[in-house]
DNA sequence: AAACATGGCAACCGCATCGCA
DNA sequence: TTGCGATGCGGTTGCCATGTT
């Protein structure tokens, strides 16, 4: 092959797409819609092939595609879920509004994927993104008791009660009456029985686990039903901080699918169920009686509905309850 | 100032999946 | 059930701008 935009073999010109070309394209899509691709070239006379046209519409004239350097919360979400889905690209980018497979698979392999110093470049990104979601989410929580040390401000509970399973994530802070959500107490490792999954320290090793062995973060800390288990020694304060962070941005789809993913079958089978507990809207509270918002068959939950509704940043979430 | 190295990113390629006849 | 075209996805390539030596 010849150099970029030069070549015309079968027809199509590749390269560069040139100011023109965005313009036939663009009005193509607004007469005809996205989708039949192949007809782009026939009606618009355009010299390009219907793949070459869809990433071009996907990946950069589409309305709404955000421009820029990713903020910090969407460098975490990209942290989280790709320790949860791996290269999954497009499952990815559909929880980053405005950004593309593309784009954060660049990301990715720019950030991430050096061939030098790895383990080292992986740290050090990983500690400066931590650096700067505390950073926002002091911003974000000031009416947030602070007041507390980070250990305790968010801690988990997970119980097994008459052959059921439930775990409970609580969250400390201010409710709508200015009382303080107190923390659940942490549970030892040693009361867990042997069906049973500790979700904390698994939820804690699938949003920071990266993929190799991380001396300075996760350490192993047992395996059961051939999973293993991760606790964050040392950093355990800041990892509880760091998924308060992301429900407080009422990303709540996410974490249900990282604790479904921490449960493993036990979500999708018939008698699981969710409850979420939020006390605070957009800084509006939240009746008493309308703070359980959602409480429903775990396997009718793809993503949790309130998400939709739950998308500005001041929800406060109380609780959330799995329990089967 | 020039050569080289690196980072960022748009675009291409091949394969998988889907939908329809 | 099968074949085929359309579409989607993830890996890879290569250009360009910037930084380093």
């Amino acid at each position: 092959m010849g150099s970029w935009g030069i070549c015309e073999q079968e027809g199509w010109r590749k390269g560069p797409w040139t100011p023109a070309e965005d313009k036939l394209l663009i009005e193509y899509i607004s007469h005809n819609g996205e989708g039949r691709w192949s007809f782009v070239s026939k009606c618009t006379g355009l010299k390009r092939s219907g793949k070459s046209c869809r990433l071009r519409w996907v990946n950069y004239l589409r309305p709404g595609l955000k421009k820029g350097h990713l903020t910090p919360q969407e460098e975490g979400i990209i942290i989280e879920l790709h320790a949860l889905w791996g290269n999954k690209w497009s499952t990815i980018a559909r929880y980053l509004p405005g950004r593309t497979d593309n784009e954060i698979k660049n990301y990715w392999r720019t950030h991430f994927k050096k061939k030098s110093k790895p383990d080292q470049i992986k740290q050090e990104k990983k500690k400066e993104i931590i650096i700067k979601q505390q950073q926002q989410q002091t911003d974000d929580n000031k009416n947030i008791i602070n007041k507390i040390p980070l250990a305790t401000q968010l801690l988990t509970s997970i119980e097994e009660k008459n052959n059921k399973q439930e775990a409970e994530i609580a969250f400390s802070g201010i409710d709508e009456n200015h009382h303080q959500f107190l923390p659940m107490v942490y549970q030892d490792t040693s009361s867990w029985s042997d069906n049973f999954i500790p979700m904390d320290c698994y939820l804690w090793g699938g949003l920071w686990d990266l993929g190799d062995d991380d001396p300075n973060g996760c350490s192993k800390i047992g395996t059961q039903n051939q999973d293993n288990y991760y606790s964050y020694e040392g950093e355990y304060a800041k990892g509880q901080n760091g998924i308060l962070a992301r429900l407080v941005r009422g990303t709540i789809d996410i974490l249900l699918d990282v604790i479904k993913y921490q449960l493993r079958t036990p979500m999708d089978s018939e008698d699981a169920v969710v409850t979420v507990i939020v006390s605070e809207v957009d800084g509006l509270p939240v009746e008493a009686s309308r703070q359980e918002i959602l409480q429903q068959n775990a396997t009718k939950i793809k993503h949790c509905n309130i998400n939709r509704t739950l998308h500005q940043n001041a929800t406060k979430i109380k609780h959330i309850i799995f329990s089967r």
